[in-house]
RNA sequence: GCGUGGGUGGCGGAGCGGUCAAUCGCAAGAGACUGUAAAUCUCUCGCCCUAUGGGCUACGAAGGUUCGAAUCCUUCCCCACGCA
């Protein structure tokens, strides 16, 4: 199990310090949650991972159910015998999934909707249906994407491979409806990932600490009714998923709808959500974890995070830069190795060039959060 | 020297009489990515402008045929391979 302990609460908004005590370590919260979605954080050994200050990081039931197989992670000891993790792990239950594999595909976007040129009529309303993904009472029927067999995951098998996974905290399985979902539709997805929820608290043998999902879409009544329910069930934790909306506001009223609904003597992870401009946002709403793709995702396309901005490291100018990514950077990366040598790497398809990027983005959004700590610390937000 | 095949935009390489400023790939430039299937996707890419349109210069060079040529003919200059 987890215990989470709260240090400190902002007098000035929704945030605060707190501790998540975990088999395998302390985290301090709030804290980023590097993913690490088939039990690797790309391009990075563990020993690198945390070099950069990662306090725990998040995989995907799904993946790794279907490689290598939660049976063989079991074999190997769980996750983090697995992984050579030494530090706390989650596993997100496969519920995002249903979307990014399904609706997301069909109609081409993220969970975070900023426009939708020449698709504003496309909805998913009651009665819509995800060309590869078929949603069923009992969980849902998928397509794989390696071989194209059909495959199924509900809420006692998400829950019974996240048990064979091993990971310290782990989520209920839910449907993550997508960006335009009539009211209707989201209503009806909730009632689901209600019923699954259920099934989930119900079905689980471990002591692993479970966390409910909060839906509702971008609907304000379907958020209140989530997080109410949510909080009445036996849950560790709470993540908090879904649409958020078309922008930072909504995204911060949908939370503003949500975190007041529940205890504040358990966790809350924001699921997928992580640029720099977010953090403080979310941060003072009261979110404690965060995790996010962006730090390891766009580092793989040469984008570096740095204090002046994001820089885009393919670009021919870097070529002759001899500064590090970022001055104020104290990272292996930063310390030793300079734009112009590694836009030469990314230019050149060299691996390594991720590898650097990776660990750079990483320790920089590892010090962010810190920062956010201290400024929690100091009064500030 | 003879023979054959070629010379097209930054590069490679289509086109082989009109709808060609010229398919496509690479390179280059701009942008997007938020619970990661996918180291991906989108746009631009001769020059200029009063820019969902208009003008100019272009397909080795110079002539020619034709209403019209990157595309046909002639000469010349290069390149590759073969034979001497």
């Amino acid at each position: 199990m987890i215990d989470f302990k709260i240090l400190k609460k902002s007098k000035k908004s929704w945030a605060r310090l707190g501790l998540l005590k975990t088999p395998h370590g302390v985290v301090e919260t709030p804290a980023l949650v590097p993913v690490a979605t088939k039990a690797v954080i790309k391009t990075l050994t563990s020993e690198e991972v945390r070099a950069t200050n990662t306090q725990l990081t998040i995989s995907n039931t799904f993946h790794l159910h279907l490689k290598p197989g939660d049976k063989i992670v079991k074999k190997a000891g769980g996750i983090n015998e697995f992984m050579k993790a030494d530090w706390p792990t989650m596993t997100d239950s496969g519920g995002f999934q249903v979307f990014s594999l399904g609706f997301g595909q069909d109609m081409q976007v993220g969970k975070i909707l900023k426009y939708f040129p020449g698709k504003t009529d496309v909805v998913v309303e009651t009665g819509s249906k995800s060309k590869s993904v078929k949603i069923t009472e009992e969980g849902v029927h998928f397509r794989s994407p390696f071989d194209g067999s059909k495959l199924f995951i509900g809420p006692k098998e998400s829950i019974k491979f996240q048990e064979n996974i091993g990971a310290d905290i782990i989520y209920a399985f839910d449907e993550c409806t997508p960006p335009l979902s009539t009211i209707d539709y989201a209503a009806k997805s909730l009632e689901l990932t209600h019923r699954w929820a259920k099934i989930c608290v119900d079905s689980k043998k471990t002591n692993q600490a479970l966390y409910g999902i909060v839906q509702g879409s971008r609907y304000q009544p379907l958020r209140e009714k989530a997080s109410k329910y949510i909080d009445s069930l036996d849950v560790a934790g709470y993540g908090i998923g879904g649409d958020l909306g078309e922008s930072r506001d909504s995204m911060d009223d949908i939370l503003s709808w949500v975190i007041p609904n529940l205890q504040d003597g358990r966790p809350r992870h924001m699921l997928g959500i992580g640029y720099l401009e977010d953090m403080e946002i979310i941060i003072k709403r009261g979110i404690d974890t965060f995790d996010c793709t962006v730090p390891t995702h766009f580092a793989r396309r040469g984008i570096a995070f740095t204090s002046k901005g994001k820089l885009d490291l393919k670009k021919t100018r870097f070529l002759t830069d001899k500064n590090p990514i970022d001055k104020s950077c104290l990272c292996n990366t930063c310390q030793v190795y300079k734009r112009n040598y590694i836009s030469h790497l990314f230019r050149g398809d060299e691996i390594t060039a991720m590898r650097l990027v990776t660990f750079h983005n990483l320790f920089y959004f590892n010090k962010v959060v810190a920062d956010i700590r201290q400024k929690i610390k100091d009064g500030k937000i």
